[in-house]
DNA sequence: CGTCGGTCGTAC
DNA sequence: GACGTACGACCGACGT
């Protein structure tokens, strides 16, 4: 058989199957007796599917949980369907996770039954040259077999295409529509002709043509030659309504309308690690089995192609590594820098060389030269190479970067995970060979998936320099006053201390303060205090800080928790914390920047989190105040005024919003001026929090009952100032509008440098997930632009500093602001080059502004106007 | 004894 | 519940 040129698109029946799976198969349960036949006989079912077909474009379509137009036109439609029994229904949660871990499209349309979804696309599909396979158990779908669109019951393993249903009825599949309007369908209670079964209605149909025909004809039954013709005339005559009206039912709609492409439906092959997870959750070993061996590590290949090297051989394969174009390299980042290996593979080589941590820098000429190095996780290798006084030069592939930019939704990809999500998408039991070797393989198979993500750019442009930098600014770490953390640490304990014993003698009796389970008990049961209003968690009555405010007015205790609650979060989470994780050789402290971890493409920091220093309260600045520059330097710091907000701008054209920006406006007022339809001078500090408030809410997708909620003020209200909100910004409500439709179209949003989000849920059933993916889809390409632009301003700055030989250092990276270490006497010129790279990252719509400020430590900074800047937290202006 | 989910609070 | 992105301390239930 000659392969087939056209692309396959499969379209799965999902609610079919569901309940195809249920009802066929014996009742079945896991150790906690949960039934999971439907969801077993469901994985099964797309396993074979996923395993035979290889798909490279697929969706599953599930039904509205809306009314369809079938259940206005007949109000018994279904009545002979029984409620979802609960033994089912328990079951469907964990067959949406099945999905999204097989990464697999999710359709619904609302009051659209899978059925017209499923022939729509079909349709649609295959004018675009699609083979479409509709992967289905259900007879009804045969009226849509043509050329180019086909059945496949992977339960029965039988496919049904023209010539089957013109075995099976003597007719082409179009005249299927009107046997079954004859035949009707007890299970949707549709009555069709009693007494008419499919022998029947094919001969009918075959003999007449079609229904209408039948029924002009009917004289002539009898001529027919269909047994029993003179009593099926009588019956066809009294239940012509019947007929008709199932004729309309059983007819799958292929025109719905839809806003998916076919093209769109490209399968990204299974999330091995979240199937594995779930099916281990539901105890289904055999299925387990099926996965790839193993999910936890890499099969390893032939030890025999690792060859442990040392001296003369060692300086041999060296040499001939030297000699190829390209090298994988590969530390283990788990052992002790003593008993770490170095795993050398040079590129088309079947040899891997293992290395000794004592012979490690024998390779330093090789690492530091100028051919191509591919490796896992390049910050962390900068790292470790360094410790060996190695410098990795010309790196220009990681894996960990590349799986992440591919797939954001799995952070810090193991080089075991993308070798079972990229190279061997389903149940291959392959060895993978040594971690160099796979790295090398990773880079064959990501580089174009990279490039046909158009990612390629932001890949090696951005994210692939700016490992480096981090590494860098890691290695460098921040000053800090030990001594000061000391002081506040024993300063709030004593506060602590007499706080504690003042909220034991209002409850009268000792508890732990840092409980909220014992503190509900003590303020709802013993003292009994006003519940009206109070916002609940899963477990009860809040305790958090919204909550203890509410019932400071009715009791002493509240408030007194409330300043014990502050202070004992500064001491342990901060001056504790902080004074762990100095450095005993510098006594600095040095934070990780983790770059494939956060969905947006922002860095997170961890070990310690330096991005959330306190800054809001004199308490919190007091920590802020510890970070310091050594003698002789300044801390400087450079912040993004309004980016999200001018990425807002940018990404909608919104002209308002453009000029507000480009005339140098306080874009909260400007925003209070529209939306409240005042002037200028009439903006107080009132009107400017309602801006504020609407337009950080616009960028996180934040609906009236959060507004109302965060301004007090009544719901209509809240509802009315983002109605004006959109009036005045109409801009800004067709970028939303048109975001969210080419996310659904597509399954992922996109920031202004490519990067990607895929946003599965959004076409999914489930109302709450879909709101949530909506906002997800609003702020993403915000967020995640600005994110894209802050990093390109970093290496642009990185670039200046060197290029000048300044005496500057890029000591941390807080989302918008840059804080930098600065020699005194360099102070100015830093000042001007870190604004210079910061404003001119990217030509927006709308200028990019930067604020600079500077101080010997991070909490009392100048500004360029001379004054401090730190005002308190309630001042406006 | 370690692990993990829940709750809370800090930042942008 | 009801606004996006993080990290992490602490508690308490649970398993070894």
């Amino acid at each position: 058989m000659m392969p087939s040129e056209r692309a396959k698109l499969y379209l799965i029946d999902g609610s079919g199957y569901i309940f195809r799976a249920f009802f066929a198969l014996p009742q079945l349960n896991n150790s906690r007796g949960m039934p999971t036949n439907a969801i077993y006989g469901f994985i099964r079912m797309l396993f074979k599917l996923l395993k035979d077909a290889r798909p490279e474009h697929i969706a599953i379509v599930f039904d509205s949980p809306k009314k369809t137009f079938r259940d206005d036109l007949f109000e018994d439609y279904k009545a002979n369907r029984v409620e979802m029994p609960s033994d089912l229904s328990v079951q469907i949660p964990y067959i949406h996770r099945a999905v999204e871990a097989c990464r697999l499209q999710l359709i619904t349309l609302d009051g659209v039954e899978a059925d017209d979804v499923i022939g729509t696309l079909a349709v649609r599909a295959d004018k675009r040259k699609f083979d479409v396979i509709i992967v289905t158990a259900d007879k009804d779908f045969m009226q849509l077999v043509s050329p180019g669109i086909t059945l496949w019951d992977t339960m029965r393993d039988k496919r049904t295409g023209v010539r089957e249903v013109r075995e099976r009825f003597g007719v082409e599949p179009a005249a299927l529509i009107d046997i079954m309007a004859l035949m009707g369908d007890s299970i949707d209670n549709i009555k069709g002709v009693p007494g008419i079964g499919e022998k029947t209605a094919a001969a009918l149909i075959r003999h007449f043509g079609s229904l209408d025909q039948l029924y002009a004809q009917l004289d002539q039954i009898e001529q027919a030659g269909i047994r029993g013709a003179k009593k099926f005339g009588a019956l066809l005559l009294e239940h012509r309504a019947g007929a008709e009206l199932a004729r309309k039912l059983v007819s799958i709609e292929t025109k719905v309308p839809l806003e998916l492409e076919p093209e769109a439906l490209i399968w990204p092959g299974i999330d091995e690690q979240a199937v594995a997870e779930l099916l281990r959750e539901l105890e289904f070993g055999s299925l387990l089995a099926e996965l790839a061996p193993s999910q936890r590590s890499l099969p390893l290949g032939d030890s025999a192609a690792e060859q442990p090297v040392a001296g003369e051989r060692l300086t041999a394969a060296v040499a001939e590594l030297a000699q190829a174009s390209r090298i994988a390299l590969h530390l283990n980042h788990d052992e002790t820098p003593a008993a770490s290996k170095l795993k050398l593979h040079a590129d088309g080589s079947e040899i891997t060389y293992v290395v000794d941590a004592e012979e490690i820098p024998a390779t330093s000429a090789l690492l530091s030269g100028n051919s191509s190095k591919s490796c896992h996780d390049l910050k962390q290798h900068l790292h470790r190479l360094h410790e060996y006084g190695i410098r990795l030069a010309d790196a220009d592939f990681d894996s960990m970067l590349a799986g992440f930019l591919l797939n954001p939704g799995k952070p810090e990809p193991s080089l075991s995970d993308l070798y079972h999500q990229h190279l061997t998408p389903l149940g291959g039991g392959a060895s993978a060979g040594s971690e160099p070797q796979v790295v090398a393989a990773l880079r064959e198979a990501l580089l174009p998936k990279l490039e046909a993500a158009g990612l390629l750019a932001l890949y090696r442009d951005i994210e692939l320099p700016i490992a480096g930098l981090l590494a860098e600014m890691e290695r460098t770490g921040i000053g800090i006053d030990a001594g000061a953390l000391s002081n506040i640490s024993s300063e709030f304990g004593a506060e602590m201390a007499r706080l504690e014993r003042e909220c034991i003698d209002l409850a009268g009796h000792p508890f732990n303060l840092n409980s909220p389970l014992q503190l509900r008990e003590i303020l709802f049961t013993e003292l009994k205090l006003p519940t009206k209003g109070l916002s609940k968690t899963k477990s009860g009555y809040s305790t958090d800080v919204d909550t203890l405010t509410r019932l400071a007015s009715a009791h002493p205790l509240p408030q007194k928790l409330l300043d014990y609650r502050t202070l004992s979060k500064l001491k342990s989470t901060y001056a504790d914390a902080l004074q762990a994780l100095i450095d005993f050789k510098d006594h600095r402290i040095h934070t990780c920047f983790n770059q494939a971890l956060t969905a947006t493409g922002r860095l997170s920091s961890s070990a310690p989190n330096l991005q959330n220093i306190p800054t809001r309260t004199e308490d919190g600045r007091r920590i802020r105040r510890a970070f310091v520059a050594p003698p002789g330097s300044i801390l400087l710091s450079a912040d993004y005024s309004q980016i999200e907000l001018r990425v807002l701008a940018h990404l909608s054209g919104d002209s308002t919003l453009i000029e507000a920006f480009s005339g140098g406006e306080d874009i909260h007022a400007r925003t209070a001026c529209e939306i409240l339809g005042i002037e200028r001078d009439q903006v107080d500090a009132q009107a400017r929090r309602i801006a504020k408030v609407i337009n950080f809410g616009i960028i996180y997708g934040m609906g009236p009952q959060r507004l109302a909620g965060e301004l007090g003020i009544a719901l209509n209200a809240a509802s009315d100032y983002i109605k004006r909100y959109f009036e005045r910004l109409p801009g800004v409500r067709a970028w939303l509008d048109e975001t969210l439709r080419t996310a659904r179209e597509c399954g992922y949003v996109t920031t202004m440098y490519g990067r990607r989000r895929y946003l599965p849920e959004l076409n999914g059933p489930q109302g709450g997930s879909r709101a949530q993916a909506e906002r997800i889809a609003i702020n993403t390409p915000i967020q995640g632009s600005a994110a894209d632009l802050m990093k390109v301003a970093m290496l642009r700055l990185d670039r200046m500093l060197r290029e000048k030989q300044l005496g500057a250092l890029m000591v941390l990276q807080v989302h918008d602001e840059l804080l930098l270490e600065v020699e005194a006497d360099q102070l100015d010129r830093v000042r001007d080059i870190a604004r210079e790279a910061m404003e001119e990252a990217a030509a927006l719509q709308v200028p990019l502004k930067v604020d600079l400020k500077w101080g010997s430590n991070w909490a009392e900074m100048t500004g360029e106007s001379g004054q401090a800047l730190n005002l308190p937290a309630t001042s406006i202006v």
